[in-house]
DNA sequence: CAACTATATTCCCATGTGAGAATGTGGCTC
DNA sequence: GAGCCACATTCTCACATGGGAATATAGTTG
């Protein structure tokens, strides 16, 4: 299925942004960000995060182009970069449903 | 786009399968399942991790629902529980890949 | 049952990482 | 320029997690 060889080093990068992607925290913030453009105080009020926590979160985000920031006098705005990535989001959730599916099954079925 | 609300909860299980996949070790261990089942031996020597780290890692794979196991004598096959799964691979690789190429235009872009 | 083999599990260590407090920095406004 | 505001960075701590060695377990063969 997958047009390229997945080199080892190939493996390393899918992973690390894999990563990104496996913390609660950031995956609030990008959902907030679903909605439209928000200021890092916007988000810390939705998310319930701490000021600095919700930055380093957003930090990562944009290292790893999931976000893209754009500064207007005192605030930032993030916003998604590429909104593809809910398409990942949503084919995790697919997976997740047949998975718990599958492990209710075990109990319903005698 | 997501069909579902996005509970707090269901965004920390989506992080946690996520996470799962988030390991250079693992994905390489799929990577090798795609080609077909494999005892933990044939997948310790085609990854070169080692045998109790392979083994561990196979379980937490299987805990998620991402392979399945087969017991057949001695031997223990494992294999892909969900061929989907290579489709949030592809999503991620080509993600990767227009990241990569809008980091190198900041740089061939003077 | 004893010896062996494939796999799983436990234990220990080193490392990575998230959370919060404190501090730094840039850019308003007066 | 002083003070203030939004955000970023640094520091520290607690904790999770990957790796390997050692050990346990299940199943085979003699």
């Amino acid at each position: 299925m997958g047009s390229k060889a997945l080199t080892p080093q190939l493996l390393g990068l899918v992973a690390e942004r894999f990563r990104v992607l496996s913390e609660p925290a950031r995956l609030q913030l990008m959902n907030v960000l679903r909605d439209g453009e928000r200021t890092v105080s916007e988000l810390v009020e939705a998310t319930s995060l701490g000021q600095a926590n919700a930055s380093k979160h957003l930090q990562l985000l944009k290292a790893h182009g999931f976000v893209d920031r754009r500064k207007e006098g005192l605030f930032v705005y993030y916003r998604i970069a590429d909104p593809e990535v809910f398409r990942l989001c949503d084919l995790m959730c697919d997976h997740l449903e047949r998975h718990s599916q599958a492990r209710q099954e075990l109990f319903t079925t005698p």
